[in-house]
RNA sequence: GGAGAGAUGGCAGAGUGGUCGAAUGCGGCGGUCUUGAAAACCGUUGUACCCGCGAGGGUACCGGGGGUUCGAAUCCCUCUCUCUCCGCCA
């Protein structure tokens, strides 16, 4: 949610910006503006109001303790006035809050400067590309693999589940442990620390990332309890800072937390949502930053290579690309995809996506420091990335590294797996 | 699941209808003293919104929501959470 002060400060600023969202802005920024015209009026009207009954109620405690009974009678009356109108002064100016507040909600996050114009991921800018050269090789693709091999079954997830949940079985099993534990490791190495979250989060988690109140479809809810299975980690580990105030000097917090990760997402069907592309629940390493405004865009770099280094140790073809205005979600101010190719799909995959959501999350969440200067708090930034998502990673690995000796595993794996080959 | 107790500022903890945004202690910050530090002493120390160029003033907030009252941290209702005991259980 953009700050209602930053909004009204720069109205123009933030319509043209919004464009490159392909957001027209300009009809909501004026309704919140004159909404907020009146709620600021209503505000004083009320307090001014509670100001005098809390007088009045003084005098009349004064009176009965001196005994003048009937003064004391008298100056009641007067407030059974005075509390209609409040009351309902209350009730505009709560009404208007609410308003501005659903108005607010509406509009997604400022894009950041160098946000390149664009309509879809056809618009995204390449920034650079990596590891041995990405072309297609005619091998199998991953679901064929994964059958050869035995080591994910669709089919039983079928039918334990539904689609979308596969099972994976020995060695593919091991495979997904010891991917965990890798990113796990390389994150701690790069200075994050490890929490294990709950997989489970109630409504105010849920807003105060975003998910909630309009995306709700794409999480499962559990009725009974009113709570929500986590679609990414970040949500129980950026609520951790729900109504925090950091010292200044505390910043950045760097953690990462592995979860498993729920999403309904209805999708599309055939070819893009074959085999592991896209899956109701997955694993997934998750990285979240919280930082000082001043050095979020710095710290934006600094997740990228650590996301890139994975990649590169896990010796898959990458590259990294810059989201368009179009292809951005509605929070980020800025997001660069890391994609791996899939040699037999002849495709690149999206397995890690790192955003800077400058201080949009914030705003809900009440996240804030502490200006060791001005003593002021001020809103920090958040940011978060995928370190990296489990599913297309393993695609690319049995689709890259098909031998006929059988599916080669990286050299960084092999302590985690134990084996060299899936044969 | 059954029975009971409770939720107050960064923490501990007082407050059972007006003098309470809230005693006191600890912690934090500033200062005096000291070569420096500690101790001691003095001062200061919540958040948000509104009015004001500013100085300053106003309002709300004692787990959440609602009610009684001229007036609520305090009384009533309700929800959530925590603790203790019993039962069950990885």
């Amino acid at each position: 949610m953009i700050p209602l002060k930053y909004l009204l400060d720069h109205k123009e600023e933030v319509i043209q910006r919004l464009k490159v969202k392909h957001f027209d802005a300009s009809e909501i920024v004026k309704q919140i503006e004159e909404k907020n015209v009146l709620r600021k009026k209503t505000q004083a009207e009320t307090d001014a109001k509670l100001a005098e009954l809390n007088q009045i109620s003084k005098e009349i405690g004064s009176l009965f303790k001196q005994g003048e009974k009937a003064k004391a009678e008298e100056q009641k009356k007067y407030t059974l006035e005075l509390k209609d109108q409040i009351q309902e002064l209350q009730h505009q100016l709560s009404d208007l809050e609410k308003q501005i507040d659903e108005l607010l909600v509406f509009l997604p996050n400022i894009p950041h400067n160098s946000v390149p114009e664009g309509k879809g991921s056809e618009d995204n800018l390449v920034v650079r590309q990596g590891g041995v050269t990405a072309e297609p090789n005619n091998g199998l693709p991953h679901w064929d693999l994964a059958r050869k091999y035995d080591i994910i079954d669709f089919e039983l997830g079928n039918k334990i589940t539904g689609s979308g949940f596969p099972v994976y079985k020995g060695k593919g099993a091991k495979l997904q442990r010891a991917l965990i534990s890798f990113f796990l490791d390389e994150a701690l190495k790069a200075g994050y620390n490890e929490v294990l979250p709950p997989f489970l989060v109630n409504e105010d988690s849920g807003f105060g990332t975003g998910q909630l109140p309009d995306k709700e479809g794409q999480m499962y809810h559990v009725q009974t309890d009113n709570l929500f299975l986590v679609p990414t980690a970040e949500v129980p580990v950026t609520n951790i800072f729900r109504d925090v105030i950091l010292n200044e000097e505390d910043l950045p917090q760097k953690y990462t937390a592995y979860s498993p990760c729920f999403r309904r997402e209805a999708g599309s069907y055939g070819k893009d949502v074959r085999g592991l592309n896209r899956l109701h629940q997955f694993d997934k390493v998750e990285i979240v930053v919280i930082e000082h405004p001043h050095r979020s865009y710095e710290q934006l770099e600094q997740m990228l290579l650590h996301v890139e280094g994975l990649v590169q140790k896990l010796e898959l073809p990458y590259r990294i690309v810059k989201l368009c205005g179009g292809d951005m979600s509605f929070s980020s101010a800025l997001t660069y995809d890391v994609e791996v190719f899939s040699m037999a799909q002849n495709k690149w995959l999206e397995v890690s996506s790192v955003s800077n959501f400058e201080n949009f999350q914030a705003n809900r969440l009440k996240l804030r420091y502490r200006d060791k200067e001005t003593k002021k708090n001020n809103l920090c930034h958040t940011l978060n990335g995928s370190a990296l998502a489990l599913p297309r990673i393993v695609a690319a690995i049995l689709e890259n590294f098909q031998t006929e000796e059988g599916i080669r595993i990286p050299d960084v794996l092999k302590p985690y797996t134990g084996f060299d080959y899936i044969k």
